[in-house]
RNA sequence: GGGCCAGUAGCUCAGCCUGGUUAGAGCGCACCCCUGAUAAGGGUGAGGUCGGAGGUUCAAGUCCUCCCUGGCCCA
């Protein structure tokens, strides 16, 4: 059957016009079907229209670097900003979904340097930097496009029109703003920063780009002696014994770093020259010097620090240096435990140099040539050699051997990279740590652990941020200087045409325009040039807060109203990217956080749970997956799969699971309730009887209801995703699965039979489905989207015209009820337990049996007298009693331990008490039992010795003392009567009929409200029996005849249904 | 080397915050049922040293310490 007909002339003419509704959907198509809708009908503008007056929340989007096509973990981030503002809408809020785009940035460069085949900052300049620009300005907008295209198609509702673009010359107007008040401040300096860098293309590396070429080689090493001044005692005339793997850094030397709690040996060694007495670290004496040293003595790396040595060079004039230092990071793993320091080629170097106040000695110019000495023009890691002989010449080689380890090569040229110091523009964030901590402990993480792990680790080793960089397509830095070295900043164009007298308020603020620009110095007169340097695109990202308004240039209204920020979202990588830049930015302009929640996500990962990579070729392209299994699949796999932060794994298997497990589930209960609302032309808006009045199952589908929508609430109010997919899951999975299979029967019995009952249950599931659909808006907003038009849209003239314009679902208080979820959670598990009996006991659920007698503890009890029907009816039993009462079965009792109650009051002899418990003989039990409800404790032998025990203690279990089929669980048992009485065989073989019938209308491809006359062929025994118990007319009511005939003298034929004993039946049936 | 996360059934994951004696689910597997949601649906079952070792406790998957493995970030 594809699809259910409604039976000509009985759907009543008039009354709502319920949707044909596919039992197999196509929801890609679907999904596309109401991607129109809400473009035909503005839905997403009306929605935040629609809220306008609410109280503001604001959700920041954190910009997308479109620098390629979108991926599948882009999708990830993008559902996440989705859902929340989603919510917050549906409850109210007025939620303004600005976009924006990260135009900026060295990835961009990269990109267009591909195209282009240029391969250096020289070839660059050669093509010309406007020419360059304007390539990466057409790159970002046609990744812009693909974006835009994804984030519509997985139904991320934000506004791309509105968007900003951090080239915008308003952006960079803000940008410039804030420099200026850092400036102002005094947050704002030049310092030298030690980058990988490559001499020959004449550019510092991202590490991104250095981790591409990183090969193992084989450098000298050498170990060099720096002789002690003026040290006394053991030390006197003794030399350090210094190592390194870069000779040419030599000459910078200005310190030697020990380990302060490492112990250092003083060793006398002899050689053809003589004796001589060397420092190293204790533990590496044979290593470097092999056998046959005296140890003088050993002292704690401490003892050595502030002693002066001997510079190995002095090609650079050196104030305050060549002293030994200590710092943390000084191993014994390899070397001499004495590490020679020159900051300007190391960034550890640096730090260093800076809290000791060393001098940063760097003859190495641009092109990684050394610009002064004996080597000026060499290459420096040619002159390694050199500067060995010369080393050796004046007796300061100790060593040198050959070393194997990887080192960085330019990606481009393969050129060796240096570690180089080159001036560069830092903003001081230390001076606002201590407010970073204070603020960060303000921001609701999730997970919570990253805020004092992560994020908080690294705010507590607070670096200054090197701000500038070396390129062309970025925020050109607003610093204009004069020859006498004084810099004015520029705080907007606007500024700028004040300073200059020319207007350039149209000026494009990239460069090479700016760089064209010059102003005459305000404090000399003199002519001032821009600084080359652009700012790192982070800074760019992090000022989105305010720079998306243009602020305060302009937009001061929009940024009042919209900042801090309530939510925003980004994978976890961004702890030291954009999360870091919004709350340092925030921080030291305005004195708090800009964003107050945060949901940090994982990474994803392939089917089989490996990254996805270009060269693994496991890159799951997001647009095929969509148009296979549906933008709403993807979503809730990424809402529903493990947690958020964990890594996940995404593939077309993880994706039917979510279509058939949760998706299709929760559409067949939707074609199941439209089906029969069809042919019953059920008018949802007609008075139903009230929630209390309604059978058991009615009222515990609407208590589950109510417990899903406050679960939901509250769990999306707290950011957890996690906690309210699970509920949903569980929700979509008791209304399928024991509501529809429980009520089935009462939607196409004939209204005149039991006409509130059959209300009830349309009104109980179809509330059940459109606050469902409600409840799904916010995570899978295309299949919510259908169940609400063809549940309320099409059928109630009243309802809202998309479910995205309907508020976030509010629990009628008559719904709840706790008494009656936990009888039926009960009332579930007895009927688990009665089916294992029914296996065990080899007897199909369509035989009925008499009676089963059921036990609980006596915390159960109370109301499960309400669901015994279910109970009964579920397993097929004519009835199902409960164990002690009056006429029930008699019971036998044992007891179960509670040892939360025994540990307490008897300690270590709690376990033996417990199993004196659960040992008891049942005459025991009762013996005990009656002495408790006496005297409130009785008395129990425990290895000889007696205890007194009380009613806490245990739990009673009962089982019914039948000899029939008992499962027991705990506290709970059903026992089944398996007696096969004539009466329910004859039963069994009506039900059996039933259902043969039934499979040939089916085969007959009837509809389901065909009436037909039925001929039975049959044994005149078994006729005999149906008709005395009444049976032809369940055999009829249950098949819609409206005629039965019944033939006892003729033989069956060879299709006739085989009843066994009972004899065979033919069947023949007609459409009347 | 440091920080953080993860390790529970063949696979993917809950449970851990707040300790309680029978550790759950889905998929897969075996067997079975249903046939008026039907190219669907359902049941029963097998399957677990809870990464390892110590410790705290009357009691540890759960709390503490150390270690191992993997991932991410940093150095």
């Amino acid at each position: 059957m594809s699809e259910p007909r409604a039976a000509g002339g009985r759907r009543p003419m008039t009354g709502p016009r319920w949707p044909e509704v596919p039992a197999r959907p196509d929801l890609p198509a679907l999904e596309h079907e109401v991607l129109a809708a809400w473009r035909r009908d503005d839905v997403f503008a009306r929605s935040v229209a629609a809220r306008a007056d609410g109280p503001v929340w604001t959700f920041y989007e954190g910009p997308p670097t479109a620098n390629g096509r979108p991926g599948v973990h882009h999708v990830e981030s993008r559902v996440f900003k989705d859902v929340f503002p989603r919510y917050r809408t549906m409850k109210g809020a007025s939620v303004r979904r600005k976009g924006g785009w990260d135009c900026h940035g060295l990835p961009v460069e990269l990109e267009v340097e591909r195209e282009l085949g240029l391969d250096s900052k020289a070839e660059i300049e050669a093509y010309g930097i406007e020419r360059f620009n304007a390539r990466c300005r057409a790159s970002v907008q046609r990744y812009v496009g693909a974006f835009e295209e994804l984030t519509e198609r997985i139904g991320f509702w934000i506004d791309t029109e509105d968007a900003y673009w951090t080239m915008a010359p308003e952006y960079v107007d803000s940008l410039w703003w804030a420099l200026g008040e850092l400036w102002d401040r005094g947050l704002l300096f030049e310092d030298y920063r030690v980058a990988p860098y490559c001499g020959r293309c004449g550019t510092a590396l991202s590490d991104a780009e250095v981790a591409l070429g990183y090969d193992e080689v084989t450098d000298p090493s050498v170990y060099v002696r720096l002789p002690l001044r003026d040290a006394t005692g053991d030390l006197a005339g003794a030399a350090l014994v210094a190592w390194t793997t870069t000779p040419w850094t030599l000459p910078s030397n200005v310190a030697c770093a020990v380990g302060a709690d490492l112990t250092y040996a003083v060793v006398d060694r002899t050689g053809p020259t003589g004796t001589e007495r060397l420092v190293l670290a204790a533990d590496l004496v044979a290593d470097v010097l092999g056998e046959g040293v005296a140890v003088v003595a050993t002292v704690p790396g401490s003892a050595l620090v502030g002693l002066r040595y001997a510079a190995p060079f002095d090609l650079l004039p050196a104030e305050g240096a060549h002293r030994v230092v200590a710092a943390e990071f000084v191993t014994t793993t390899d070397g001499t435990g004495i590490v020679h320091l020159a900051p300007a080629f190391g960034a550890d170097d640096l730090a260093v140099g800076r809290r000791e106040g060393l001098p940063v000695l760097n003859p190495v110019g641009p092109d990684g040539r050394f610009t002064t000495g004996p080597w000026a023009g060499r290459f420096v890691k040619e002159a390694d050699g050199d500067i060995e002989a010369d080393l050796a010449a004046r007796g300061l080689l100790l060593a040198s051997r050959p070393y194997r380890h990887t080192y960085p090569f330019c990606w481009r040229c393969k050129q060796p990279l240096i570690y180089w110091a080159k001036p560069s523009w830092y903003v001081r964030t230390t001076a606002v740590r201590e407010r970073l901590l204070e603020n960060n402990a303000g921001i609701g993480w999730q997970p919570p652990h990253i805020r004092e792990g992560r994020f908080g680790n690294w705010l507590e080793n607070n670096v200054d941020w090197a701000l500038s960089r070396d390129r062309y397509w970025g925020t050109p830095l607003p610093f204009w200087r004069c020859g006498d070295g004084h810099v004015t900043v520029v705080r907007s164009r606007a500024h700028l045409s004040e300073l200059t007298g020319t207007d350039h308020s149209e000026l494009d603020p990239h460069r090479p325009f700016v760089d064209e620009v010059t102003l005459p110095c305000p404090d000399c007169g003199g002519e001032a040039r821009r600084v080359p340097d652009v700012a790192d695109a982070w800074f760019d990202s992090g000022a989105m807060p305010f720079a998306q308004w243009g602020y305060p240039w302009r937009g001061q209204e929009e940024f009042a109203r919209h900042y801090p920020a309530d939510y925003i979202c980004e994978a976890i990588d961004q702890t030291r990217g954009w999360f870091y830049t919004l709350l340092a930015e925030s921080t030291l302009l305005f004195g708090d956080s800009s964003f107050r929640n945060v949901v940090c996500l994982g990474h994803i990962v392939d089917e089989d749970g490996r990254k996805m990579s270009k060269s693994a070729g496991n890159v799951i392209e997001p647009a095929a997956v969509i148009e296979r299994h549906g933008a709403d699949a993807l979503r809730w796999l990424m809402f529903a799969d493990g947690s958020p932060w964990v890594s996940r794994r995404v593939g077309d298997h993880q994706l039917e699971d979510v279509v058939r497990r949760f998706l299709l589930t929760i559409w067949n209960t939707h074609v199941f309730l439209t089906t029969y609302a069809r042919i019953d032309g059920y008018d949802p808006t007609a008075a139903a009887p009230a929630a209390a009045d309604r059978p058991v199952l009615d009222r515990w589908a609407l208590a589950e209801l109510a417990d899903t929508v406050d679960v939901v609430d509250a769990a999306l109010a707290g950011y957890d995703v996690t906690t309210a997919t699970r509920r949903l899951e569980r929700f979509v999975d008791d209304l399928s699965n024991w509501y529809v299979r429980r009520a089935r029967r009462r939607f196409w019995r004939a209204t005149e039979d039991d006409a509130p009952d059959k209300a009830a249950a349309f009104a109980t599931l179809h509330t059940c489905l459109t606050v469902l659909a409600r409840l799904l808006a916010p995570f899978t907003p295309f299949l919510a989207e259908r169940l609400w038009q063809d549940l309320a849209v099409a059928v109630t003239p009243s309802a809202a015209d998309s479910v995205h314009l309907t508020d976030f679902p509010v629990v009628d208080p008559t719904w709840r009820d706790p008494a009656v979820t936990a009888a039926m959670a009960t009332a579930r598990r007895l009927v688990e337990l009665g089916r294992q009996a029914r296996t065990d006991a080899g007897v199909r659920v369509r035989q009925p049996l008499a009676r089963a007698v059921v036990t609980v503890a006596a915390i159960e009890a109370d109301g499960l007298g309400s669901v015994l029907d279910e109970i009964a009816e579920e397993l097929n039993l004519h009835a199902v009693e409960v164990a002690g009462g009056a006429e029930a079965a008699p019971v036998e009792r044992r007891l179960k331990p509670a040892f939360r109650a025994l540990g307490p009051a008897f300690g270590p002899d709690a376990p033996r008490v417990g199993a004196a418990l659960r040992d008891l003989d049942p005459e025991d039990v009762d013996r005990l039992l009656a002495g408790v409800s006496a005297d409130g404790d009785a008395p129990l032998a425990v290895d000889g010795a007696e205890v007194r025990v009380t009613a806490g203690m245990f739990e009673v279990a009962e089982t019914p003392r039948t000899g029939w089929a008992v499962v027991g669980d705990g506290t709970r048992s059903l026992a089944l009567d398996t007696t096969l009485t004539p009466a329910l065989r004859v039963e069994g073989a009506a039900r059996e009929l039933v259902r043969a019938v039934n499979d040939r209308r089916r085969a007959a491809d009837l509809a389901l409200s065909d009436r037909i006359a039925l001929d039975l062929v049959l044994p005149a025994e078994l006729d005999a029996a149906l008709a005395s118990a009444g049976l032809l007319d369940l055999v009829a009511r249950e098949t819609l005849a409206e005629a039965v005939t019944r033939t006892t003298d003729a033989a069956p034929g060879p299709d006739a249904v085989d009843l066994g004993d009972l004899g065979r039946v033919g069947i023949a049936l007609r459409r009347t």
